[in-house]
DNA sequence: CCTATAGCCTGACGGC
DNA sequence: TGCCGTCAGGCTATAG
């Protein structure tokens, strides 16, 4: 599930419900899950310790410790977070869990283990390490510096946007919105759109996500017109008002959804 | 350098 | 009902 919007929805989660709160313990129900330190090791710099502060960048999420470092949350496709006062309400799934002095517990949960938490010291070492270009909503991510990151490449234009090492954030679902909003389908290829046409992108993808983040990543309170509350519900009817069909395709590897009629092939 | 692909995990769903 | 294949909002390593 999570891309750049929902993990905006998780860290302002995190902020309200568990930060300034002692960690009485951190248990790890699953260590392989655990990334660039031993689970031991991580706990150790979480019990103790305070999160004092969070930093989202693409779809990972960092808590800042009181005693140095940095927790990292990375929810892969199925992971959440949650809150809850008793430890008989843990949810299933549960792979890392913090109690708090208060007995509250603030919860990583994740189906498929496709995701990892861990510990650094350094987050901007951690975002050079796994190549991860910057934020797609950061304001060093303007208009030109947008078209200069993406023109002329040879893929997809959809393949591209879900590249992380070019402009962090988007993945599956939102590439889809975004092209949708755009107007291009998802096969075109990058080198066929000019810096115009690009430059419109950059505007669509900015509105979209900033939109989508300000709801949490929630599709039930996204504005009128939009593809992602359709997809979710089931109904392939085009919300463009063309009276069309929604098709699928694959698209570098991904499933693609898009309206014929109301999207350009380039 | 760039792009496409397979593999990692688990659970839900549809068809037989 | 039970089994099987397919698919899923991510990332990495690898091959071309």
């Amino acid at each position: 599930m999570p891309e750049l919007p929902d993990v905006q929805g998780f860290k302002e989660y995190l902020d309200s419900t568990s930060l300034h709160q002692p960690i009485e313990d951190a248990t790890i129900f699953d260590a392989s899950i655990v990334e660039e330190v031993s689970p031991g090791t991580l706990r150790r710099h979480l019990e103790g310790a305070e999160l004092e502060s969070s930093h989202r960048h693409g779809k990972y999420l960092f808590a800042g410790l009181s005693k140095g470092g940095n927790l990292i949350l990375h929810f892969g496709m199925t992971g959440f977070l949650k809150y809850h006062e008793d430890a008989s309400d843990e949810p299933e799934h549960t792979r890392l869990s913090l109690r708090f002095e208060s007995g509250s517990q603030l919860s990583y949960v994740n189906v498929r283990r496709l995701g990892q938490v861990g510990y650094t010291d350094n987050v901007d070492e951690f975002i050079k390490s796994h190549k991860l270009g910057p934020d797609a909503l950061d304001d060093g991510v303007d208009r030109d510096a947008f078209i200069k990151a993406y023109k002329g490449r040879r893929g997809s234009i959809k393949g591209a946007l879900m590249n992380q090492s070019i402009v962090a954030g988007i993945g599956n679902v939102y590439s889809d919105e975004i092209l949708f909003q755009a107007g291009i389908d998802p096969r075109s290829k990058v080198n066929k759109l000019d810096e115009e046409m690009l430059g419109d992108l950059y505007g669509v993808m900015r509105r979209v996500l900033r939109t989508a983040a300000n709801h949490g990543g929630n599709p039930d309170e996204f504005p009128e017109g939009w593809l992602v509350p359709r997809m979710q519900s089931g109904d392939d009817s085009c919300p463009g008002g063309c009276k069309g069909t929604i098709e699928k395709a694959t698209v570098s590897g991904r499933s693609a959804h898009y309206c014929p009629e109301c999207q350009k092939r380039y």
